[in-house]
DNA sequence: GGTCGACCATACGCTGCCGTATGGCGGCGG
DNA sequence: CCGCCGCCATACGGCAGCGTATGGTCGACC
């Protein structure tokens, strides 16, 4: 009885994982209906049906990164008391492994849901940063600079961790460096 | 005599820089040949007189850029005989204008010309500072590690200034905090 | 066992771009 | 004054994606 209102949600889930893996591989460009309808071997007669348009999928995918690598990761270290341990933490995830999802939405900001959750993004770790350097001793304005410093270079190691990886060399020498010039 | 060819020179020159102008704008997908064609006020049948096809018109632009906005600046610089005074001045034009243009490529390194032009890039500027660096005392392993840091702290605050510029806040402030805790 | 609705396939028109083919115009050399 | 050529316009075919319209299938349920 229920059972098809659930089936409904699952193959629309289907359609929005597969977008977000497409995000990752190809860039908000790969997160297109004919492309992925191919992909997952149906027509776009499944997508239409599912989704009022491309827009609606995009959004989806937004959300889900947003969810499961902005929100999921900070919730989890706010835990930590400690903020050199918390900071430490963020660093740590940080440069575990290279952000591709983020730089493809950086990649696609002309695309206003995207632009609008990448600055939430911005806010909220930039936010999550101040607040610990503030609880190291800092002044609010220097403990934001701080925060918006580590941020920047974050934003810049991702980047040159996939255009000029070579340039780059090791990232976590990097982030051993980094570590002590702004942790400490 | 020779006026004929001096002119093609010139109206090439003409779709080179509306080309630049439109990278800056619009991103890699606004050098186009149908778009530049209607804002210059001609058809494609200039365009591809003066251009083989769409790729060459991007190696022209890339190659601009590059000349313009990165050889250009290090060979300026390359003169000041003080290291300390040659690190503040790069810093003080990287956070004069907001390097528009050079966002607007690392939004298109999927074009490997694109990709080429950006890895060059980072190299250079890199080396450029690792030097200033080394000459400041630091051993070679660090002062590669600190242009890079550098350098990475570039690129994501010129991201943040386009993608979140509540975020950031005032650029000039940030650049006084990266240059005491960066240069000292 | 017939109906209804969830789910998907097929087929179409539209748009925006790339690239080509070909014709036309205007100035300069002979 | 005539032909040549640099330069551009016109017109076409092709491709890839978006969105719509409509028909088909299969299971749930009465």
């Amino acid at each position: 009885m229920v059972m098809g209102m659930m089936a409904a949600n699952l193959d629309r889930e289907r359609w929005e994982e597969a977008a977000l893996v497409a995000l990752e591989r190809g860039g908000l460009a790969a997160v297109a209906v004919e492309p992925l309808a191919r992909e997952l071997g149906v027509t776009k007669g499944s997508f239409y049906w599912h989704f009022k348009n491309r827009r609606e999928l995009i959004a989806a995918t937004v959300a889900r990164w947003e969810a499961q690598h902005v929100d999921a990761p900070l919730t989890a270290l706010a835990g930590v008391e400690d903020p050199r341990e918390r900071l430490r933490g963020l660093l740590v995830r940080a440069s575990s492994k290279p952000p591709s999802i983020f730089i493809a939405l950086l990649d696609a900001v002309d695309e206003p849901l995207v632009s609008a959750a990448v600055e939430r993004a911005a806010r909220e770790r930039v936010a999550f940063m101040a607040k610990a350097f503030g609880e190291l001793g800092m002044t609010k304005a220097k403990a934001r600079r701080q925060a918006l410093l580590a941020y920047a270079t974050y934003v810049g190691q991702a980047h040159l961790a996939r255009d000029a990886p070579e340039v780059l060399g090791d990232p976590a020498t990097l982030a051993k460096h980094v570590a002590e010039q702004l942790i400490g």
